[in-house]
DNA sequence: AAGTGTGAAAAGTTTCACAGCG
DNA sequence: CGCTGTGAAACTTTTCACACTT
């Protein structure tokens, strides 16, 4: 049996509109979260040269119900064969482009202290399909004797370079007394999703996403199940 | 290493049932997770000598509309005077216990690579109470290069570690790979709340609770909402 | 037969609005 | 008066169940 899969609260409206052949419709946002899940789980299929999945089999593998796998992919179009399944290679390129990942998008990160740096160093970002192009650091020497690979620029680069880059997406790992007057820095320069660890809820813009990962949340939360 | 997709149905209910005085009530599981942001916000007012504060100022604080929060403390009691507010210091206590923190909580750590050794040297977990008393890694050595400071025992001490010390949290690091089989270790040798960094739906019993961090996800989150 | 797509029902969560208390 | 506590309403999300297609 598996536990429960815990997403994050959201702290805004519930539902998202996309735009649509013809209008509008509504969409969960943890419809969205899902699509990514569903995306990591496709991608293995196709590393394992499986080409067609039912909704019973993916869903098991997400962690999810069939019918709500059905339904979420269903927001976005009819991908199935009614007696077969979903075709692995369509479905995985189209949640792909729903989610804005046709092309490698360039992220920087603010913030390359102990959290900060460790992120540059992890994996896990590239290997899903973004880069880290630049990382900010009122302390750059600081950061790279950390061992951070990738330019680390000091604070005063930051407008620049994101305008320059046409730069969308930011992580942010500042101290958390600094971490309202940056993000606003971000979002007057053009920034328009911030993955946001400090633990504090940043006011921003409502055009502005902001994904907050607050690990002593997380643990914490965690306290109140064990008993 | 890629066997099939196994994973049981998703059971988990979204509601939670805690011991009342009599019986039981429900509460929504994100008022827990919220639960934790009033209690920083709470702190903060400590700090600043603030002994009472209404619900629309601390819901301010929280990011949240004020009838939920009034909502969300009702579950557990009565806190606030009608006319005035609600104590600070005595709600801080109670959503303390509530959340199982009278006491420092020992976690452990496991896969102390370049993610796990970083969220060590991260300060944030001991501030917000926790103490990761140690790690494991197959390769001690190795952590301890990079500077971690705890005890980083050999993957083999996993169980009796956890036996001898009482250890209920665990915080799972170790490649994606290793993930599962790491996960049903640590259970069986007793962990109740695995904080897990693996991009993986982990299979675990019922009465253990994951909670997954999962960095790219969220990115990949962003991504949808950028235009 | 197998499996999608989907309206409708159920379940869960948030917001409203106001009674009631200090 | 001001602000909490809360039933009821509104809203969102999940699950069910089955018509329908290949």
């Amino acid at each position: 049996m598996n536990g429960p899969f815990v997403l994050p609260p959201f702290l805004t409206s519930k539902l998202v509109d996309i735009p649509d052949k013809i209008g509008k419709i509504d969409i969960p946002k943890k419809a969205i979260y899902r699509l990514s899940i569903y995306y990591r789980c496709l991608q293995k299929l196709r590393d394992n040269s499986v080409d067609t999945v039912s909704s019973t089999t993916l869903a098991r593998a997400a962690g999810v119900k069939p019918a709500q796998l059905r339904k979420d992919l269903a927001y976005f179009g009819q991908f199935g064969t009614r007696g077969l399944g979903y075709p692995v290679d369509i479905l995985s390129t189209t949640i792909r482009e729903t989610l804005g990942r046709e092309h490698l998008q360039p992220v920087i990160l603010v913030g390359a202290g102990n959290l900060g740096s460790a992120l540059l160093r992890y994996q896990g970002f590239g290997r899903e399909g973004f880069e880290v192009i630049a990382a900010f650091d009122s302390n750059p020497e600081g950061a790279r004797a950390r061992g951070v690979q990738i330019p680390v620029l000091p604070n005063e680069r930051l407008e620049t370079f994101i305008t320059e880059n046409f730069v969308k997406l930011a992580i942010l790992c500042v101290p958390v007394e600094f971490a309202q007057s940056v993000a606003n820095r971000l979002v007057a320069a053009g920034i328009q999703g911030i993955l946001n660890f400090s633990p504090i809820v940043l006011e921003v813009a409502t055009d502005v996403t902001v994904n907050n990962v607050d690990l002593a949340l997380e643990l914490e939360h965690l306290g109140y199940f064990i008993r």
